[in-house]
DNA sequence: GATTTCACGTA
DNA sequence: CGTACGTGAAATCC
């Protein structure tokens, strides 16, 4: 078993490091008695931990990949294992705030209403806490307060720890690290693992967010010049051009020129001025009335475009591609509510219009792979109904599903979706109360994960992360109480779905990583169930295998068995546009 | 200046 | 065929 090596920073470019071999430690022993232990500024500490990496089997801690392991990555060290203890907390606790005081208190059994505010200036400046009796011999006490809750300022932006106290701080993220690991062996058989997959995410994240996704300037200036015309000169030009663009719309309504398309209002007036009536102006309800008057086509034309120059124009260009031709943005883990990882600067939402211009870059290719129909197998698993995981061994789920509910495939493939989704009306009818016959576990397993949503109940992804029903729908206006409870019966449905996916992407993801470092293979994208790998090009065809062994072998793991069977959609490629294979 | 609404891209 | 996310422009709130 790894040992685990804890990596903190603190403002100010210090960092500590501190290791404790979890087999050697006596009962009732001293903590960090056995292993290595240094303080100092960053740089130094990151170089000592690659010696450490590279010597052998360790498990990094830190409080979060974000706040602590920067250095790490970006001096490329090729971290195989670690702990986030933001990421465990996620897991074990649901959400998204993670702080070291939270995570703590939650893995000490701690009640969260009881945490400390952190001091605002002098204002409420009191003298440092007493240590801790029972953690003061290992200098714990210098983070932790007498209460048992962390000092609020610890890890703050403003906390100027002394290199004892930086010491302590590293131990501190060890202890919780070891408290988070019995408390996720509590929640389930594979929540230890989880955490541990959600760690490597984490810092895959950084990764991500260091490398950039490789892109073809001089085709990303062509595309945005067809959709937003020439680079603009100066103001001036930007105008004339941006009123070009509105003419192609305006020229269809004379005596309406002066109507701001950027006003919705202002446009549902126009719209109705043609005689197209409509409660708001957005694309699907506008797309019926597309032959009815010129200005729709025109109009939705313009839409596309304009979103092109505005948001995916020359000023995203320039702020988020880098002179490397590297588009970066950040990247998340997971987001507050399933677990899904995010990423910013359009790198999850960039237009198939311009997936062109994802380029590899000179004497690489891309390995793109897609995890196939990935929500009904992922549904088969978890619910562990049997004979819908025997419909995932097709390479089309739907084939054999259709065959036994004695429909055509589309309609089989809109059940499955429906009895996913939600929506349980409409032409799928019958063929859904036919899927509670065929396949009542898996039914049954999305039924009670319906049913506790509407009850409030907390539920728990296969992984183990808590999804929480209180915070999450909140802030989401119903005009009844059973609008509402249906609303969080569907989330909590498509929760235990989606978020349980996205684990085994992340499994998937951080394996393949692991696997295809020796090819000088970077992951380059992650998009909930695609991965884009950029890789020299002589390794393009063994990265491609290893990336379909990568899904065998972590689905294996993470289902703990061969039941249910995963598919990958894997092709070798140049521009991310190009078809699949 | 910060927050909300509308709209739309991705899965 | 539902859920989630991030972004930008304009309106609205304070």
């Amino acid at each position: 078993m790894a040992a685990l090596v804890a990596f903190v920073t603190a403002p100010g470019g210090r960092a500590a490091l501190v290791g404790d071999a979890p087999d050697a430690r006596p009962e009732g022993g001293a903590l960090g008695t056995s292993g290595p232990e240094a303080v100092g500024p960053v740089a130094e500490l990151a170089r000592r931990a690659a010696e450490l990496e590279a010597a052998g089997d360790v498990r990094w801690v830190w409080w979060s990949a974000g706040a602590d392991a920067a250095a790490l990555a970006g001096a490329a060290v090729p971290v195989a294992r670690c702990w986030d203890v933001a990421e465990a907390h996620r897991l074990l606790a649901g959400g998204w705030e993670a702080t070291p005081q939270v995570a703590w208190a939650t893995a000490r059994g701690l009640d969260r209403a009881g945490l400390p505010e952190a001091t605002r200036g002098d204002l409420f400046d009191f003298d440092a806490a007493a240590p801790m009796p029972e953690l003061s011999d290992v200098g714990l006490g210098r983070v932790v307060r007498p209460d048992g809750y962390l000092d609020p300022d610890a890890g703050t932006d403003g906390w100027h720890p002394d290199d004892d106290t930086l010491l302590a701080w590293a131990r501190t993220a060890l202890e919780c690290a070891r408290a988070q690991q019995s408390a996720l062996a509590e929640v389930g058989p594979r929540a230890v693992a989880a955490a541990r997959s959600e760690s490597a995410a984490a810092f895959l994240c950084l990764e991500l967010a260091r490398d950039g996704l490789p892109v073809d300037r001089a085709t990303a200036e062509q595309m945005i010049a067809e959709a937003a015309g020439a680079r603009p000169t100066d103001e001036a030009h930007a105008r004339r051009i941006r009123a070009e663009r509105d003419t192609t719309v305006l020229r269809h309504t004379p005596g309406r020129e002066t109507t701001d398309l950027r006003n919705p209002v202002q446009v549902k007036e126009l719209l109705a001025s043609v005689g197209v009536v409509v409660p708001n102006t957005r694309k699907w309800v506008l797309e019926p009335f597309r032959d009815t008057h010129p200005v729709v086509d025109a109009l939705l034309e313009w839409r596309k475009a304009e979103r092109i120059a505005t948001t995916y124009g020359y000023p995203w260009l320039d702020a988020h591609v880098g002179p490397d031709d590297r588009l970066r943005g950040g990247w998340t883990a997971c987001d507050g509510a399933a677990g899904r990882m995010t990423a910013q600067n359009g790198l999850h939402n960039l237009p198939t219009a311009l997936r062109p211009a994802v380029a590899a870059h000179p004497g690489h290719l891309f390995v793109r792979a897609d995890l196939g129909q990935i929500e009904p197998r992922v549904l088969a698993a978890v619910s562990g109904d049997e004979a819908f995981a025997a419909a995932t061994r097709a390479d089309d789920l739907y084939a054999p599903v259709a065959a036994a509910l004695g429909v055509d495939r589309p309609v089989a493939k809109i059940a499955v979706l429906a009895a996913m989704y939600g929506q349980r009306s409409g032409a799928a009818g019958e063929a859904l109360k036919d899927l509670e016959r065929t396949y009542p576990v898996a039914m049954g397993y999305l039924d009670a994960a319906y049913a506790a949503g509407l009850r409030r109940e907390p539920l728990r992804t296969f992984g183990g992360r808590l999804i929480r029903l209180d915070a999450v729908l909140a802030d989401v206006p119903a005009e009844s109480a059973a609008a509402y409870d249906a609303a969080r019966g569907r989330f909590a449905r498509n929760a235990v779905i989606q978020g349980s996916a996205a684990e085994l992407f992340k499994a998937w993801a951080a394996t393949v990583r692991a696997t295809t470092r020796d090819l000088g293979a970077q992951i380059v994208l992650c998009l909930h169930d695609e991965l884009l790998v950029h890789v020299p090009a002589q390794h393009a065809e063994e990265a491609r295998a290893r990336l379909e062994q990568a899904l065998t072998d972590s689905a294996r793991r993470w289902t703990g068995s061969s039941r249910v069977r995963f598919v990958a959609d894997a092709s070798i490629i140049h521009r991310w546009s190009e078809a699949k294979d």
